[in-house]
RNA sequence: GCUCCAGUGGCGGAAUCGGUAGACGCGUUGGACUUAAAAUCCAAUUGGGCGUAUAACCCAGUGCCAGUUCAAGUCUGGCCUGGAGCACCA
């Protein structure tokens, strides 16, 4: 072993031997449990950052601290590799994306074992291969057989910047998740799956995910938004084309006999025949204006409220009271049923649209003890029922359920459950995703391409300069096809699927990455999953851990696997900034990973990514926060290299120790139990790593005072090699390289976990802190075996106690045992 | 507006159960070694009483205000600040 650390030089020769003995290959079958940790795979930008190294270092340290505690590990890594990126840059610079995206993935692939991940890469996925997104296609069938994929038309959220549709929970704060440019909505007709079915499983099975942090299944049950309340029918009195009803959705049916307008969402499917003639010309003008609107505007809620009056009526079936219909943008056409009964004095929106337009206004809720006028604005709070007829006097919060009870009995209502959560739209009008397996054909329809025929190759003949549609339609070969039915002729669907797709169903391939028959081996996804550990950015708290756990719970249901939740455990991990903001190329305070590796080695990067925050939390990058933890791998270096002499590798702890000797023991001991704690607690790594130092230190003070008998020799041995097993899942080849120039045969990541002895992880005497009302006026060291008593003589008898409590009467004494003494004194 | 999370030295952060606040590190200051530097090592480092050495002592202190308790960074209630998510969802 050199006197000096190198770590380039260690690290190439031990990645190159770990790969050429497969040292991180994953049986299928073992005696062990298993235990599957996961990072959420990357998409293949072209290089690492340092979110990446993070994410990967994290769960890489989790896997080998699991193998190392005796399971059976799968760790896995592939790629999220279709999307626009890869497409974008092919129209930039003329390359074939499945080139730029393969030159993409060699790279990162060589500066992921650089970084000393332990994956086992032949089960390395990537989602843009035919032989993977085969499967996809298959799934989607699945879907298509059950009734979870359709096609309809609809108003949906358009980029131009990317020009395809996007996903409702693509779209953030009105802007495309990807490019931040204004959506705007268009009319198209577009592939959906059926999310929207398993909302109530979605949201009560949040309950089960214990392992998930609070924050994101709050986020998820919002988006999901569930609310119960009623439909209520109003009948329209005067429609030009005869009788109609209109339905509402509203969560406040105790407001029913306040009702003085009715608003539909200008989308309204039935508003021409809702309008008089007269009025038309208004309402027209009013929808095309509404249809210009960017999702931003529309949806700004301090903007002004407009409408227009459809110069029709209807007539509330509680009081036979005639009042008028609206139509505002204020209603929404996709929620509920697009149609509000509005209630001016107890909403606020009602509110304020009525004050614009002069509307009536009628109270039927009122506290009794303060009673609001509803002149400045609606009382929305709770109170007692008034002008409501049979249910005046009774608590608003109960004539909710009595009032749709009467609705439902008359005939003119029933109780609902409604959520916010929309079906997923996945048609995506771009070239780089998996082609939707579906043809038209002008006899037969929307047909289904039979599995047999899987996959749908994505052609390679296509046009990437083309602008305004997408680049597959440009195929000569592709479009033009026949119908698998009647045989005439026919064409392909060009849309690709939404790479959330591939994404949401990754991690079960992993389970049997090579299998050509099928996605995966039921017994196999069902022995390696759920995922125990998955860990990744909080930014897809509602993206792809939603569509994971539908697609799931849609796969279980389709008897393909016999879990209904497919990650156990979540660790969301924090942004890594710089200077206090992320790190971005923008802000021009990125760190590039491959200079760190290369001036400071891979073991360097590992362990500081870990030492500052707990992962949850936000990580700031500091220089000399680098240049530290880079010192401390050299101080623990030079521990062992300078006291080689020293050690015995099959040392044997001696059974009369010294007393110094047993300090260090103990001192071990402690730090075995405590690390292994900090680990199994939420993966605390910062605390795990000022435990190193801590150890590293003691060690240094010891052997400065050592005398060096065979016990000593034997004794250092045993902290130094504890020392390397617990920083072997962190400074993955230091450990290594010193591990074996010890003497070892075997890798040191084969090694077994340290264990701990209870009654040697603790101090042999403890200090007892005396407090004179509560504060703290004393320390000290006493033997731990004492009694109670004894622990109150003892502070009685302090000196510093003495004087304080002199002349004063002692109320109480409270004893904390192996703790402290407070004496109450008055 | 609603929901969730956080607030501790100059900085990152530590503190199973309510029981020694500030572990470990960064930075800073002083010192040793060196012709010099780097590297390394030693010491100090919450604020104040207190710009002197030594040893000690006292007071205050975990965003703010109350409360519970022998004892609160930790529990309860009410605020303030910051971050994140949702948001005209009837």
């Amino acid at each position: 072993m050199k006197e000096q650390y190198f770590p380039q030089e260690i690290e190439k020769k031990w990645q190159q031997k770990w790969q050429d003995e497969n040292t991180f290959y994953t049986p299928d079958d073992s005696d062990k449990p298993k235990y599957f940790a996961l990072s959420m795979f990357p998409y293949p930008s072209g290089k690492l950052h340092m979110g990446h190294v993070r994410n990967y270092t994290i769960t890489d340290v989790i896997a080998r601290f699991k193998k190392m505690q005796g399971f059976n590990v799968l760790h896995p890594i592939g790629w999220d590799s279709f999307g626009l990126p890869a497409e974008n840059a092919a129209m930039k610079h003329g390359a074939n994306p499945a080139v730029w995206t393969d030159d993409n993935i060699a790279y990162m692939t060589k500066q992921l074992k650089m970084l000393g991940l332990s994956y086992d890469w032949n089960r390395e996925v990537t989602t843009c291969k035919p032989e993977y997104y085969k499967w996809t296609q298959w799934l989607f069938l699945q879907f298509y057989k059950k009734g979870l994929a359709y096609k309809k038309e609809a108003a949906v959220n358009w980029c131009d910047e990317c020009a395809t549709v996007l996903a409702n929970e693509q779209v953030i704060d009105g802007k495309c998740w990807r490019c931040d440019s204004v959506v705007k909505k268009k009319y198209l007709s577009q592939w959906f799956l059926k999310i929207t079915d398993y909302a109530e499983q979605l949201l009560q099975d949040l309950d089960k995910l214990d392992g998930w942090g609070d924050n994101v299944k709050t986020m998820q049950a919002n988006w999901i938004g569930k609310s119960k309340g009623a439909i209520l029918k109003f009948k329209v009195c005067d429609a030009p084309c005869g009788e109609m009803e209109i339905p509402v959705y509203t969560t406040r049916p105790d407001t029913a006999y306040g009702i003085t307008y009715l608003v539909v969402a200008p989308e309204y499917k039935d508003i021409e025949k809702l309008t008089t003639p007269e009025n038309k010309e208004a309402v027209e003008a009013y929808r095309a204006n509404a249809r210009k609107m960017t999702e931003i505007e529309r949806l700004s809620t301090d903007r002004i409220k407009t409408g227009v009056p459809l110069g029709t009526h209807c007539i509330n079936p509680f009081t036979g009271e005639k009042f008028p219909l609206w139509t505002a943008d204020y209603a929404l056409a996709e929620y509920g049923t697009g149609a509000v009964m509005a209630v001016p004095t107890h909403d606020e929106r009602d509110f304020a649209f009525a004050k614009k337009y002069n509307l009536p206004m009628k109270i039927v809720i009122s506290n009794p003890e303060n009673p609001s006028d509803c002149k400045d604005a609606a009382y929305v709070d709770e109170g007692v029922m008034v002008n409501s007829g049979e249910f005046n006097g009774m608590k608003n919060v109960d004539a909710k359920t009595a009032i749709t009870q009467k609705a439902v009995d008359e005939g003119f209502g029933e109780f609902k459950t409604q959520y916010r959560l929309r079906d997923w739209l996945i048609s995506r009008q771009r070239y780089w995703g998996a082609p939707i397996p579906v043809v038209y054909c002008d006899k037969c329809g929307i047909q289904p391409v039979p599995e047999s025929e899987l996959p749908v190759l994505l052609p390679e003949d296509v046009d990437f300069s083309v602008v305004g549609k997408s680049p597959i339609t440009t195929s000569k070969t592709f479009t033009e096809t026949t119908c698998p039915v009647c045989g005439g002729p026919a064409h392909r669907e060009t849309d690709t699927m939404d790479t959330f797709i591939c994404s949401s169903w990754y991690y079960m391939r992993y389970s049997d990455a090579k299998n050509s028959e099928k996605c995966f081996d039921k017994d196999l996804v069902n022995k390696w999953l759920p995922v125990d550990q998955y860990v990744g950015g909080i930014e897809h708290a509602i993206l792809h851990l939603l569509y994971s756990r539908f697609f799931t719970k849609a796969m279980k249901d389709m008897g393909l696997l016999d879990f209904d939740e497919p990650f156990k455990n979540l660790l969301t991990q924090g942004m890594v900034l710089k200077d206090g903001a992320k790190m971005s190329k923008s802000k021009g305070n990125t760190v590039d990973p491959d200079e760190i590796f290369e001036n400071y080695g891979a073991d360097t990067a590992r362990l500081f990514i870990l030492s500052d925050s707990p992962p949850a939390r936000d990580f700031d990058w500091s220089d000399a926060g680098v240049e530290g933890c880079y010192k401390f791998l050299n101080r623990v270096w030079r521990l062992v290299s300078t006291n080689q002499d020293k050690i015995i590798f099959d040392y044997k702890l001696p059974e009369n120790r010294t007393k110094a000797d047993d300090d260090l023991v103990r001192i071990v001991h402690m730090a075995i139990k405590g690390i292994t704690n900090d680990i199994s607690n939420e993966f605390q790594f910062n605390t795990v790593i000022s435990k190193y130092r801590e150890l590293t230190n003691a060690i240094y003070d010891w052997a400065d005072k050592a005398e060096w008998t065979e016990d000593a020799k034997n004794v250092f041995s045993f902290a130094i090699l504890s020392l390397m097993k617990l920083m072997s899942p962190v400074a993955v080849h230091l450990t290594e390289e010193v591990w074996s120039s010890l003497g070892a045969k075997d890798s040191i990541h084969n090694q077994e976990w340290c264990k701990w002895d209870e009654n040697l992880a603790k101090t042999s005497s403890i200090t007892l802190v005396v407090q004179v009302n509560g504060k703290v006026k004393d320390k000290i060291d006493v033997d731990e075996g004492l009694s109670q008593d004894e622990m109150k003589e003892v502070a009685l008898a302090s000196d510093k106690v003495k004087a304080l409590i002199e002349g004063k009467e002692i109320v109480k004494v409270i004893v904390v045992p192996k703790k402290l003494v407070n004496l109450v004194v008055k």
